[in-house]
Parts: C-alpha cells; structure tokens; sequence
DNA sequence: TTATAAAAGTTGTATATACAACTTTTTGCG
DNA sequence: CGCAAAAAGTTGTATATACAACTTTTATAA
C-alpha cells in the first residue's frame, strides 16, 4: 500500500463498518445494536453522566447524541427528570447482559486479531486523537 | 488500555467519526461529502464498475451501496441506461477536483500521523479483513 | 440576586448505513 | 435458444450520524 492508494479516512470507514457488522451480529439476541449496548454499557458504568460527557468522549456530535439517547429513552431504559443519565430496572440490567456478551466477543477478537495488530490500532488510536482532534 | 475497557469496534467507530469529519472539511468547498468523493474517484479510476464490485471492496452493504448511486445519478454525475457505473463529464470534473483535495490531504494525515501509527493501522487492516471478515 | 454569557440539549434536514424482502438481470446448462 | 438458478439491484423500514439553527439550562460576574 503507497500514499496514493491507501486512504486512511476510507481504511477507517471500511474498518468499522466490518468490525460494526461483526460486533452486532453478538448483540442480536437482545435485540440492539452494538451502538445502543455501548452507550447503556457507558451509562452502567458512570451512572449520571451528561450527554456532553459522551458526546466528547466518544466523539459523537451532540445532536446525533440527542437522539441515540431519545431513543434508550423511548425503549424503556433510562430514567426521566434527572439531571444526567440514569438506567431503569431494565436499561440496568440489559446492560449487564450486554456487558458479559461484549466481553467474551472482545477477548475473542483481541486473541484472533494478536497483540500486534491491536498495538497497531493503539498507536494510531492516540497519533491521531492527539494530533488531528480538533 | 486493557482488554476490559479497549473496545475494537468502538474503538474504530470513534476513528471513523474523527477522520471522516476531517476528511469532510477537505470537501465542503466542493459540496460532496467524503463518502461520494471516494466513490467517484473509484469510478473515475474503473469506469464500468458495477455496484457489487464497489459494494464488496468497500464492504458497503449493496442496498447502502444502491442508495449512494442513485444520489449521485440525481447530482448528475453518473450516466444512465448502462450496464457498470460511469461518470458523466461533470462527475468526471469533480472527481479529478476531489482527487486533488483527497491527495493533498491524504498526505498531510500520513505525516502528520507518522509511519508507526500509519503502519499500525496496516498491521490492524490485514488482520482485521482476512481474519474477521465472513 | 439577577442579567447575561456559555454550555447543553433539541429539532429540521440530509446523508450513510444495514437487514429483509422483493424484482430484475445475468449466467449456465440442457 | 430458453429456462432455472444465481447474482445484482431496489425498496421498505430503521438506526447512526452530522450541521445549522434554535431553545433551555447552567454558571458567572456585577
């Protein structure tokens, strides 16, 4: 692969919607994406966190946020009137479930893909968090 | 980063937004999106292509793949009536104008990244696509 | 304490993406 | 050739995403 030929914005994109595919295969069982079971995983993990929080760190723009949260919403797992967000019973234990099925996948993926290739996503994870994030 | 709290997929997604926004910059003069210039510039490079060759390459689902086209059949820069896609000469125009910015750009992301991080991503790709991909 | 600036969140609009189901086109074979 | 199977492409429906413009909430300074 030479300069001319290899996209990084394209190798990106492609890279994703592969790894998208294969992580919500996991997750159809509970009947989410693995979109939806990040952000509940998120929530579990740092109950009240704002919008804002994750919008900047997973960067995901905030009106795109606005609704991937309207949406947990409408789907019964979060908690309404509350500064922040809160999961329900539901949301709650959903993603717990979530949690256990991410687990046992992203090991397997760690170990298939080897610790070079993930070294090599961690390397350019922080080049580029560092050096292109506006 | 350890392998409880290092999400692949997640992980990548959040790349994808980063770059993608970057790379959209580089366009907005040109009022195409990062997305339609790579297509054109791939059908400016194999005229003829068909949607599933595209689809398979870019690993773009082929109903994603049907939809990208007609929006760019609609913004005149696809022929009609022929087997395999071709640009029109206004898609053509465009293209070599993109491939332009695309080239500048693409370029500076390299440098700035840095060959470890660029060669990490590398290392990843392989990996990912012979030893994930169905 | 309150006016206002800044931050957070929402809504309108558009593209990008996927899955399932369907239609059309292409290809191979008898 | 002409049919049947396979491949390609489309459409319905839904989520994910972004930008711009707007509203609401929060924080700050006089």
């Amino acid at each position: 692969m030479n300069t001319e030929t290899y996209c990084i914005a394209g190798r990106l994109r492609m890279l994703a919607r592969v790894a998208t595919g294969l992580y919500n295969d996991a997750f159809t069982g509970e009947n989410v994406t693995f979109a939806q079971a990040g952000l509940l995983m998120h929530i579990f993990a740092q109950p009240g966190i704002r919008q804002s929080a994750l919008s900047k760190t997973l960067q995901i723009e905030k009106s795109a946020m606005s609704r991937d949260v309207q949406l947990m919403y409408k789907n019964g797992w979060l908690t309404d009137n509350r500064r922040g967000l809160f999961l329900t019973e539901e949301g709650s234990l959903l993603a717990k479930r979530c949690h256990k099925i991410w687990k046992e996948l992203n090991q397997r993926v760690h170990a298939e893909l080897g610790p070079e290739a993930v070294n090599g996503l961690t390397l350019l994870s922080e080049s580029l968090l560092t050096k292109l994030l506006s």
